[in-house]
DNA sequence: TTATTTTTAGGGGTATTCCCCTAAAAATTA
DNA sequence: TAATTTTTAGGGGAATACCCCTAAAAATAA
């Protein structure tokens, strides 16, 4: 492994982040090219015709898990280093962040010298947990209710957003040409995902977990 | 009011945007002194010996939330701008942002141009509503100006407050020590002025108006 | 006091949600 | 190709929501 990457890829839809994170590369002091991202596709096509050695991924795409994009290109870039930005601290996202192959997640609020440093140590090939992270894996063995980042799919997205809407079920199934008794699978594995007891805690958690895209 | 702001505050608890909106700032070419927090408790102190003329406010702050923000220094400062900056796009929490006397709402997927466009617009006193709040807004103010300001009795917030808490008919009924039928009749009239059709429109209804605390 | 609003509660019924269960196409992934 | 996930859809039933209606106490305002 070189002491410094080549080639770092940045990708998060929020051009503020996407300076932010490419200042602390800065701050890194290595030579490394940084291409940055706002979307999945270009960032696709960019990794059709180059390898780069360091990923920094937001969690949070629109129209796309970072989590994806990680088990898309774990194996074609099994040498490079893929790190998770995000601003959740709940136990069951970095878990699974983690299971899909990340080398590191690092929260938003880390200052600058925390996120060159971490970055540092996780090209290192080494381990860096912060405070939040650590305290979330520990307490993960026990089995709470604590809510995840839920990966629904796109049939899924799609009957949430008519949800919300206040459409009934009759009124989805109509929509969308499918029985009602499809409509209801999809409920209940709705409030199965997202961990809630009935439709108002569907529409509260899907608002606070911005899941209406 | 003067033609360019001479202290700004900005309070976000992620040194990356933190610096990312000072960054902005300085694209204005504005002689402004700039103020940056992490934390409720440090601005709220500053706050008390100054007059900050410009206010960018995170949404999401850990322990705070940047609506109450506003709520509270609102009369404080009558001629300060204050502006959200946020991630969610769902037009019941950018209704209730403006609700709470909010200048402009800000999604953090602007380019760097936008934001200041964006910021000196609203600083001018005019409107600057990006595509999603835009279309957030109409979505709203068509299908809710047919309703006048709802005023809830006591008893009805009450009950649309458990009501959200994901509790049925039966166990608001048992927490307050009535009937089914009279939670039955307070519910339709809930949905009655607040011009919804069901449950769902009335969580919704309620993040606007803030009445979840 | 009188008028108004709020709060209470009922009857009776329909509509919808929500839960258990199974299961087979269809699409994706390995 | 084989395995897995997604999407589809059903039966049956219990619980809850929702709608029409009326109406009497109770609190509040005029």
């Amino acid at each position: 492994m070189n002491s410094q990457p080549k080639l770092v890829v940045i990708i998060d839809d929020h051009p503020i982040i996407l300076k932010g994170l490419k200042d602390v590369l800065l701050e890194t002091e290595w030579n490394a090219t940084v291409k940055t991202f706002d979307n999945y596709n270009d960032m696709s096509a960019f990794l059709e015709n180059n390898n780069p050695d360091l990923f920094l991924i937001d969690l949070q795409l629109k129209g796309k898990d970072g989590r994806d994009i990680i088990s898309e290109w774990r194996d074609h870039f099994p040498k490079a280093k893929m790190i998770i930005i995000s601003s959740f601290e709940d136990p069951s996202v970095i878990l699974s962040v983690f299971n899909r192959g990340a080398n590191g997640y690092l929260i938003k609020n880390l200052s600058f010298p925390e996120m060159v440093e971490g970055i540092k140590t996780i090209w290192r090939g080494e381990k860096y947990f912060q405070e939040e992270v650590k305290a979330a894996l520990s307490q993960k063995n026990s089995s709470q209710a604590c809510y995840s980042l839920p990966r629904l799919t796109s049939r899924e997205k799609e009957i949430l957003q008519l949800i919300v809407q206040e459409k009934t079920t009759k009124e989805i199934a109509e929509t969308l040409f499918l029985s009602e008794k499809t409509i209801e699978s999809h409920r209940s594995n709705l409030y199965l995902k997202l961990g809630v007891k009935n439709v108002v805690g569907l529409v509260k958690r899907a608002i606070e977990l911005d899941l209406l895209k």
